[in-house]
RNA sequence: GGCCCUAUCGUCUAGUCAGGCCUAGGACACCAGGUUUUCAUCCUGGCGACGGGGGUUCGAAUCCCCCUAGGGUCACCA
């Protein structure tokens, strides 16, 4: 009967936290596994704290996710305008609904008074909550006190009784009325406060499903009342679990990086992000961990979200990381970790494209070897290096040292490594076998030649195939780098 | 502290709604082997949980109660 539409309503007031991430990727894959509409809408009431920056960051993050939304803020819809803000004229209206109706009243009580009332219910342990002195002031003396200029509140009347608020996740959650509080609707500026515009523009919006974090299931039953004010019918809610830090506390900057940037800057690829937040209270079958994104927009639904909080484990997460990287495409690969090359000061864009296939060959040989875009220029480092200054580690160094015969050894091979040249043989492929050959003929032992040769290419204990570093190298940088190699080492 | 939520390996979870198919499955991490010129990848194996106590039942991880523990929330923030 009524449409899907679900929404997502972040407040500008900071970076794009990894928790309104999964929370926006599972309101958007139930409505579009639905064939419902997904909602952008910005909850910019805190004047004070809302940026238009963080705007601007909080639609990029998602639209960066892969989200997409079909109203919002920029593209418009039938619901106009999308930024709460925006909508006051509607809130003041409902406003005076709420007060005419008498489901709100007006409390002339001053700040200080409130602050006083919750110091002194704080010191003797009772709940801190209002009195509702202003609760029973009649209409005239409300109206009149109002039209004197008198500063005020609006408060809803919270009336006797329970509310029983129907969760998707959780199932019936029942609130007595006596623990809610006559909660502000509007401030004495005349804003509205979020419990009231949240109701407002979702009645406005003909939303029908709220998913969001479980710390708003204690301001439900406020909202749910305030539906039956306005004869409205309340949409299905269902709260998720909370992401948690290592602390098992709301996921928060004490134990960790919160901002999707944070994790963008780093190098998680896109999938890999998306993929670990739908872990995240969610599981496709509960043996399949990697999946994309159509396949949890397919299989998604509310009622299979965990209840419990979920821990966020950043070693699970750096596994994905590495896995999604793994299962790349090369083409897509370089073009992500370009801008790391570049800010590491390697390569340009332009010396990428003028080189592709050298390029994608140095990246492919690390694909296995880096969890995060951000770990290859360190990795790559050495074959920028000048020949003879190339950076040795000290356990390369080491390793190579081990072995008497390192400069016979090297400079023998350096001299097989010109025949092959010669006779056209000086590929990967064969280089690779031939190296083992010529360590067999000559009955050593594999580190013998390749724990020095090693060190004198890249100055690393471990790495790449070493045919294929030679042949990323050419003959003449490889050349060089031994006769170097054979210097530094004496 | 009041109210609310939650409770399966260290972590993410499957199984719980419709009790037997569960001597509880998968993944990450960890440990041990194997493959590999090294590192990494990959493969194999191991370690490892139903928070505790009462019920109900022929039978409970699954249903009920109590306890305990964790979390959330108590703003003229959202």
């Amino acid at each position: 009967m009524t449409d899907l539409r679900v929404r997502i309503a972040p407040s500008p007031t900071g970076t794009v936290h990894l928790g309104l991430c999964r929370t926006a990727l599972f309101n958007w894959a139930y409505a579009r596994g639905r064939s419902g509409a997904f909602i952008l809408r910005v909850e910019d009431t805190d004047r004070t704290r809302s940026t238009a920056e963080s705007e601007a960051a909080i639609l990029d993050g998602l639209r960066w996710l892969g989200i997409d939304w079909d109203e919002g803020p920029g593209i418009g819809g039938p619901h106009e305008p999308y930024r709460q803000s925006e909508r006051s004229e509607s809130h003041e209206r409902v406003a005076a609904q709420v007060l005419e109706s008498g489901h709100g009243y007006r409390c002339f009580c001053t700040p200080e008074r409130l602050d006083e009332l919750r110091a002194s219910q704080e010191a003797n342990k009772e709940t801190s909550r209002y009195d509702q002195r202003c609760r029973s002031l009649s209409r005239e003396e409300s109206d009149r006190r109002a039209a004197a200029g008198e500063e005020h509140v609006l408060r809803f009347r919270v009336p006797e009784g329970e509310t029983v608020v129907r969760d998707l996740v959780r199932g019936d959650v029942r609130f007595d009325h006596a623990e809610v509080d006559d909660w502000i609707m509007v401030r004495r500026t005349g804003a509205a406060t979020y419990n009231f515009v949240v109701v407002c523009d979702d009645i406005d919006m003909r939303i029908s499903h709220v998913f969001r974090g479980e710390e708003h299931l204690v301001n439900t039953p406020k909202q749910v009342l305030l539906y039956g004010a306005l004869n409205e019918e309340a949409p299905a809610f269902g709260h998720l679990p909370l992401m948690l830090g290592t602390d098992r506390k709301k996921l928060s900057k004490r134990t960790g990086d919160t901002a999707l940037g944070d994790y963008i800057a780093k190098g998680y690829p896109r999938e890999a992000i998306v993929n670990f937040l739908c872990l995240q209270g969610w599981a496709l079958d509960g043996e399949t961990e990697v999946f994309d994104t159509a396949t949890f927009v397919e299989n998604f639904d509310i009622a299979d979200v965990q209840k419990a909080g979920a821990v966020f484990d950043p070693k699970k997460f750096l596994w994905l990381s590495g896995d999604t990287i793994r299962r790349m495409p090369i083409e897509e690969l370089v073009a992500e970790v370009t801008p790391f090359l570049e800010a590491a000061g390697l390569a340009s864009a332009g010396d990428v494209e003028a080189r592709r296939e050298w390029f994608e060959r140095l990246v492919a040989g690390e694909q296995e070897r880096i969890e995060l875009f951000s770990e290859l220029p360190a990795r790559v480092r050495p074959f920028f290096e000048a020949d003879g200054e190339v950076t040795y580690e000290e356990a390369a160094e080491k390793n190579a040292r081990k072995h008497e015969a390192r400069a016979e050894h090297l400079s023998a091979f350096a001299g097989w490594l010109e025949e092959r040249s010669v006779a056209g043989e000086f590929d990967t492929e064969s280089l690779s076998a031939g190296m083992k050959g010529w360590v067999k003929e000559r009955e050593l032992k594999f580190p013998a030649l390749f724990q020095p040769l090693r060190c004198a290419l890249t100055g690393m204990p471990g790495g790449r195939d070493l045919g294929d570093c030679i042949t990323l190298l050419g003959l003449d940088r490889t050349r060089s780098r031994i006769e170097a190699a054979i210097q530094r080492l004496k």
